[in-house]
DNA sequence: ACCCAATACTACGACAGATGAAGTAAAATC
DNA sequence: GATTTTACTTCATCTGTCGTAGTATTGGGT
């Protein structure tokens, strides 16, 4: 059964995305889907740091600092078992959800 | 440029692509919603109720009652010229959205 | 050396849409 | 005549998004 609040949620599984390929902080995650999006979609700066809280807080990833670095200081998050099995159910919902919402669009 | 608060207002196409067959009312849009939909999405009370207020207030749907009618009393709903074409809006966006959003989905 | 843009966040408050819980009341069905 | 189905309404709460604003460091251009 599909919840109707959905792709709100997608913001999170969109970061999910960008952290499998490996470890990354929020200026560089919000250039990358703003990028792989062909600038389609823009994740608002407080929308993504909110849903890094709330990531943080499920489990779905991690934070961590990274210490002799040069520029300023960033926060790195790195995805955890939790998120990406999250992020799988996510991707079978998704599928899902086409499938409804289609049968309401014409064309 | 695509708004992250997007399925949520899907619930409004829904309804709308119903009502492209013609007139109806509440309980009558929400048994065919779940049929079409095969039973994967029921669409919930409240939610429904206040789409129609909102859809209303929009001018996207004009309310009105049959007299002389056998059951309890229902609200009809139609949609309005302004409707049709917030449909057909969100159908593209709908297209966009997708094309987004599967970017960030494995398989 | 100075300025401005870009980087990298944080804090706070507001808002809209979805939902849960509960209630009302008429009609149909058994 | 009791229960189920129909057909809503009201109200309060929650969650995720977003606007506004502020902080502070760094890099690039002139």
């Amino acid at each position: 059964m599909i919840s109707s609040d959905v792709i709100r949620g997608y913001n999170d599984t969109m970061i999910l995305y960008m952290l499998l390929e490996g470890e990354s902080y929020g200026y560089e995650i919000s250039k990358n889907i703003r990028r792989l999006s062909q600038e389609k979609y823009v994740m608002k700066e407080t929308t993504l740091y909110s849903a890094f809280t709330r990531l943080e807080k499920n489990g779905c990833i991690s934070s961590f600092h990274k210490d002799g670095e040069a520029g300023k200081r960033r926060t790195y998050y790195r995805i955890t078992e939790e998120g990406r099995a999250y992020y799988r159910e996510k991707c079978i919902e998704w599928q899902l959800t086409q499938e409804v919402v289609n049968t309401f669009i014409k064309e």
